[in-house]
DNA sequence: TCCTATGTTGTATG
DNA sequence: ACATACAACATAGG
């Protein structure tokens, strides 16, 4: 379910482990969540560290692993995580036993920080330094960073020009966080057809599209963020998957098709192309 | 049985 | 080289 928000959920689920040492590493190791990544080493680097921080961005997260004595950088090492379509974060109590989709449980004397998937279409990644991995700095600004500007986006749906807007928010390169659901919201209140494409945007609508992006974001991280609630039914949300779902602004029925790969929502009534 | 699912990537085609 | 479209990945649940 991780989009911007839900990572930022799942982040939080190992906050017990913050400041303790791994007693163990338990590893799936021929899960594909580890594939291109070295279990042997991380198994090794990993046990006896200690968990000092976690950072999420865009559906990435970054835990940053120490000594456990605290000195040294010896044996800094970071673990990263993307949660694909049904990766989850969780701590249970010491002395959980792992279960089929349990592919990562570090042992802690706080509880066991279990990575789970059973889709796997989720991605583990592993690797030592005294700095954060490329594909971690390489990450696109975040949607609410001053560098998010409304000429960035323009630029961007210029070179997109001919693809659906759909299928271009969905483009980590730009959106970084933004999946199938905060892109029908986005849409929705920006009353932009989905399958409008980028290019024929009216500069009016590149500017709606932005603020909107960064309304949803900001309350899908205060909401969904803090709980994994539900967003109320005053948002987009809660009706798409609906049968004979209404449109919560109009009234008017929501409609459903593939744009973009992706099963699309959108209220016919708000967003024309 | 068949269809769907909040994601990314490799490959083919233009 | 770049932009676009789509199958493939793997599993569970309706």
């Amino acid at each position: 379910m991780p989009e911007l928000a839900e990572v930022e959920f799942f982040r939080k689920q190992w906050n017990p482990g913050l400041g303790q040492a791994v007693r163990a590493v338990r590893v799936h190791a021929h899960a594909r969540v580890f594939r291109g990544t070295d279990t042997t080493a991380l198994r090794t680097a990993l046990t006896g560290a200690r968990l000092l921080s976690s950072a999420a961005a865009a559906k990435q997260m970054l835990f940053r692993f120490g000594d456990a004595k605290g000195h040294g950088h010896a044996g800094r090492a970071w673990l990263g995580v993307h949660l694909g379509m049904t990766g989850e974060l969780r701590t249970e109590p010491s002395g959980y036993a792992p279960q089929k989709h349990d592919h990562l449980v570090l042992a802690t004397g706080a509880g066991a920080l279990v990575f789970t998937d059973p889709r796997m279409f989720g991605k583990i990644d592993f690797a030592l330094g005294d700095t954060p991995p490329a594909w971690w700095t390489r990450l696109a600004p975040p949607i609410l960073s001053e560098a998010f500007t409304v000429e960035a986006v323009a630029v961007f749906l210029r070179r997109r020009a001919r693809a659906p807007i759909k299928a271009v928010l969905l483009m980590q390169e730009r959106f970084p966080g933004i999946g199938n659901w905060m892109a029908d919201e986005v849409l929705w209140r920006a009353a932009i057809h989905p399958k409008k494409p980028a290019g024929r945007l009216t500069p009016a609508e590149v500017r709606s599209l932005h603020r909107e992006l960064r309304w949803v974001c900001r309350h899908a991280l205060a909401l969904v963020g803090k709980t994994l609630a539900d967003p109320p039914r005053t948002w987009l949300f809660p009706h798409r998957w609906e049968n004979g779902g209404l449109c919560p602004k109009t009234k008017q029925p929501l409609q459903r098709a593939e744009i973009g790969g992706r099963t699309t929502c959108w209220s016919p009534a708000r967003q024309k192309l």
